[in-house]
RNA sequence: GCGCGGGUGCCGGAGCGGUCAAACGGGCUAGGCUUAGGACCUAGUAGCUUAGUGCUUACGCAGGUUCAAAUCCUGUCCCGCGCACCA
């Protein structure tokens, strides 16, 4: 048997040693192809597999369908992971190390890991390795790792950043992140102890201003909608609070919130303090309505969270019921000098419309809940979550709520943050969505940066461009492109660089290194040129050259060869095909339009994306912890280059999670082959006969070219090979059954497009076929097949699903009555007039499909109203169905006659034709047109 | 919560107004070939019924449009992915 992996590494060397995937410029018309370049911080896997093959099959189908086809591929290593993990290996942290030895290096090997360079020199040769023997068509001539350490690609990036920074793309802005007050340090997801995930969100403080009083008491909240229903305003009675400057206001604050004010405003300063029971029993005025609220005590509130006051709005269940336990208990209050009127009174303004809920919205939660006190925290809680999500998803501002009334909760609420804000009646605050624990243990908090650099993604004139070229390039699937245009509207400001981590340094400021996603976005130009580049001594490539070659712009610079670049450059670009997981539509694939639309002129930007799912293994998801992680060497290891791509691709399409499947891999190791021994078998080895069969087969394997090639061009590769292999075999076998020997012509080329169709997902066995069929050439440079729309003849399929079911039939009849060997068996064709009636009924269903009205269309026909009370049963049934492709009796008897041999060989009977008008049996009146009587005796 | 995609047999998945009990593959059952097989071949794999082309039920759930709906519309439930400064 074949030994695919011996075959494999033969044509991986052919290949190299050919030059085969090394294109060079020429008259012939270019196809541009990549997969964004893969982090190199260990091997690469199964769920990359699957991305880079559908670039790799779309690649060789473009080649065979004489595009010269450029595939280059190079590796990223820009930003911190990298770093973080050789500190880690440093300092010998455990996780590190068995990550490490998972994936089976020594401790003497790891150790090396903690210097970061090390990762790059050694990843991405081991990662080209498996490549390599996965069989990628790639030209590794232009190869290439990002960061400075390779200072032509950082001079390029620093050529991007230059770029945007002339058309004002990057601008400084303040910014809110999570920071350790500690390490004095942003603190990454990956370098916290606790809270991964956890971002700022806006927590809006409010001003509440206390009567007769130059003091301000600030509450913050999620909801200032609410404030339109302020009731009274909640401080913890236990506290004391402090009283800041902040901005020559004097703000009560709790101890907590001081922090926050400095990190995230301005700088407070403390002036005195105020006890919760100098406070208690007196009156603030708060924004949006006309009233003053009054001061009562909460034991619920949380110091740490917002500012330490909390305004009350009775419609919320907590609220609502907190207020309720202290009316029900007025003991409670004694101690404070409190009015119990003004407490006693105190009650819910309703300001929300919900459809299906009353007016006292709280209280419908607590009803529904059944809650009974304020204890029940959890209860209340879970009634409080679901009347937030009902309010901000279905909730309308009533009628009270003036010129906000009529507005959706969540319109409302950003229009009235606006306003609170630029009435000096509100300051943003953010808080965390969770708890966030440093690595060095200390709480994080949150932090406005303001000398962060970003690109602003939020221009609108840029979104615009974005949007132009979205509408006109190609996307694989096409239903992505919704999930595009959120995107493109929905980028604000990105954050593009950092204080640490591996990458370019930014050109005008360099304590700043460009962060991994903003450096990756127009690096596709760079392949290009990037083999040739190399050359060209460093320090003479400044932005000059790089504006000549790629925008056509300024000077030509005195160095040699840069005509050549220039060429490439202008030959290869745009890209016209690139691909990754659904994950990167929300970053990188994005921004890798509105970086090219903002540099690029307009022929230049990209022209096609591809998009697909997740990876998972026997339908259960990759990983470590589950023992199903599969590495690209694993699996080449396990099944062979050729298996694994088949499986890889079959797995599934477009945006389903593709699946990898064990089992089905197993059972192609033993099938594969087979491929290979019944080509070199049965080529040139057949017949001339050309007849009613091999008409069909032929028939078929166009129809089948087609169908693939439409598949191929919308890169659904999985129906692709769904066509190629199992269709076509299929085809094949019911050709075989009806001929003792193939046409000779039909077999080979039946052979011979097969191996082509399949040679994009199975390139080394199809190779080694072709090869052995006595072909010098490469399949891998042959023409894509073509298929002849006069040879599909869909007759030819009608006849035979005819044929195949009068088959089905008898045999069925056969078994019911219990012959096994009738001595005849008579078929009879339905009579003529049924054909014209069926003919008439589908003419008259054009224009109505009732029943009683086609009958009686019917009846005015002479040649029908004989018929009348057959057709009259008839009708029903034929106008429930799509009339079938009718032929007529001279056809369908032809095509019994022409089948009678074949028939009589397949049933072992004897066969009699005869039509309906002519045969004396009872059951000649049962036949249809396509479905004839059948008598067996 | 927002956005996108999806919910079909034992499983993976086709179908996206009529030709659908559901392509193709896997699994399972029976039989054949065979020294053996994870190879190959044949048949079966919703139920009932029957000298066949018939009936009933099925395409998350509930309604609607239509002569006709898995396919279109509305509502609803459930699942996956993303929601950022990070690869």
């Amino acid at each position: 048997m074949l030994n695919l992996r011996e075959i494999e590494s033969k044509w991986q060397k052919e290949w190299e040693e050919n030059k085969v995937f090394q294109p060079e410029i020429s008259k012939k018309k270019k196809y541009f192809v990549n997969f964004p370049y893969p982090y190199v911080n260990g091997y690469m896997h199964i769920g990359h597999l699957y991305t880079l093959l559908r670039v790799e099959a779309f690649a060789r189908y473009k080649r065979m369908q004489d595009f010269n086809v450029l595939y280059p591929q190079g590796w990223h290593a820009t930003g911190s992971p990298i770093i973080n993990a050789a500190q880690r290996i440093a300092e010998n942290e455990p996780k590190q190390i068995h990550i490490m030895k998972e994936m089976g290096f020594s401790d003497s090997e790891i150790k090396k890991f903690a210097d970061p360079k090390y990762w790059i020199k050694y990843f991405p040769p081991e990662n080209k390795k498996d490549l390599k023997s996965a069989g990628f068509s790639i030209d590794w001539r232009r190869e290439f790792f990002t960061t400075d350490l390779n200072p032509h690609y950082d001079k390029f990036v620093r050529w991007q950043f230059n770029k945007l920074k002339e058309k004002n793309y990057v601008i400084k802005s303040k910014f809110p992140v999570v920071w350790c007050p500690k390490d004095n340090t942003i603190v990454q997801d990956h370098s916290r102890s606790e809270g991964e995930g956890e971002t700022p969100k806006d927590f809006i403080w409010v001003k509440f201003r206390l009567k007769e009083s130059d003091l301000i008491l600030m509450a913050g909240t999620t909801r200032p909608d609410a404030l339109l229903g302020q009731t009274h305003l909640w401080i913890d009675p236990e506290a004391t609070y402090k009283i800041v400057k902040v901005k020559n206001e004097k703000w009560v604050v709790g101890q907590e919130a001081i922090q926050k004010i400095q990190e995230q405003y301005e700088k407070p300063t403390i002036i005195g303090e105020i006890k919760a029971n100098e406070l208690m029993g007196k009156w603030v005025k708060g924004p949006l309505v006309d009233y003053d609220i009054y001061i009562v005590p909460a034991w619920f509130i949380d110091a740490k969270i917002g500012s330490g006051i909390v305004y009350s709005a009775l419609e919320d269940p907590v609220d609502l019921i907190e207020i309720q336990d202290i009316q029900n208990d007025l003991k409670k209050l004694d101690k404070y000098k409190l009015d119990l009127e003004v407490i006693k009174k105190l009650k819910p303004i309703p300001i929300i419309s919900i459809p299906e809920l009353g007016d006292n919205l709280g209280q419908e939660m607590i009803n529904k809940y059944k809650i009974k006190s304020a204890k029940e925290k959890d209860k209340v809680k879970e009634a409080k979550d679901e009347l937030n999500k009902n309010i901000y998803r279905k909730g309308t501002m009533k009628q009270n709520c003036e010129k906000y009334a009529g507005m959706s909760v969540e319109i409302a609420q950003e229009l009235i943050k606006k306003d609170l804000i630029a009435s000096n009646n509100a300051v943003m605050f953010y808080e965390l969505t969770g708890k966030v624990v440093c690595r060095c243990l200390t709480p994080s908090i949150i932090k406005i940066v303001s000398d962060q650099w970003f690109i602003d993604y939020g221009n609108k004139e840029w979104k615009k461009l974005a949007h132009n070229c979205l509408d006109k390039l190609g996307l694989y699937p096409e239903k992505a492109r919704q999930q595009f245009n959120y995107v493109i509207d929905w980028l604000k400001q990105w954050a593009c660089t950092h204080e640490e981590g591996l990458g370019t340094k930014l050109p005008w400021d360099e304590k700043w290194v460009i962060e991994s996603l903003s450096d990756s976005t127009i690096y596709m130009a760079y392949y290009t040129i990037s083999h040739l580049i190399k050359e060209i001594p460093i320090d003479e490539i400044d932005d000059r050259l790089f504006d000549y070659i790629f925008l056509n712009k300024g000077k030509k610079p005195k160095i040699k060869n840069i005509e050549t670049l220039k060429e490439e450059f202008e030959y290869w670009y745009p890209v016209d095909f690139r691909n990754s997981g659904k994950d990167l539509i929300q970053n990188h694939l994005t921004f890798f339009i509105f970086n090219h639309v903002a540099i690029f002129p307009e022929k230049h930007w990209p022209k096609g994306i591809g998009v697909n799912g997740w990876t998972v293994v026997d339908g259960q998801k990759m990983s470590k912890s589950l023992g199903n992680f599969i590495t690209i060497r694993d699996a080449i290891k396990k099944y062979s280059a050729d298996v694994s791509r088949f499986t890889m691709l079959n797995g599934g399409e477009e945006l389903d999670d593709p699946n990898w499947d064990n089992s089905f891999a197993s059972t192609l190791i033993q099938r594969l082959p087979n491929l290979h021994d019944f080509s070199i078998e049965n080529y040139n080895k057949g017949t001339n006969n050309y007849e009613n069969p091999e008409e069909l087969f032929e028939s078929q394997i166009n129809q089948i070219i087609k169908e693939t090639t439409e598949a191929m061009e919308l890169t659904k590769f999985r129906t692709a090979i769904q066509k190629a292999y199992f269709d076509m075999q299929k085809v094949f076998k019911n050709y075989m059954k009806k001929v003792e020997k193939p046409n000779k012509k039909l077999i080979n080329q039946y052979i011979n497009t097969q191996i082509k169709l399949l040679s994009p997902f199975i390139p080394h066995i199809t190779e080694e076929i072709w090869h052995n069929l006595g072909n010098k050439s490469f399949i891998s440079l042959q023409s894509w097949p073509k298929y002849d729309e006069k040879k599909i003849n869909l007759e030819l399929e009608i006849a035979e699903n005819l044929i195949n079911n009068i088959i089905e039939d008898i045999k069925y009849v056969k078994n019911l009555i219990k012959i096994e060997n009738p001595k005849e068996i008579t078929i009879i064709i339905s009579s003529k007039w049924k054909y014209e009636l069926f003919a008439k009924v589908k003419e008259l269903m054009e224009k109505t499909r009732n029943a009683s009205e086609i009958i009686k269309e019917l009846m005015k026909i002479d040649k029908f109203r004989q018929y009348g009370q057959e057709i009259s049963k008839l009708i029903p049934k034929l106008i429930q169905g799509q009339p079938e492709f009718i032929l007529s009796q001279e056809k369908e008897l032809k095509i019994f006659n022409d089948k009678k041999e074949f028939l009589e060989k397949e049933l072992k009977s004897k066969i009699l034709i005869e039509i309906a008008e002519k045969s004396k049996d009872q059951k000649a009146k049962n036949s249809l047109p396509f479905k004839p009587a059948i008598v067996i005796s």
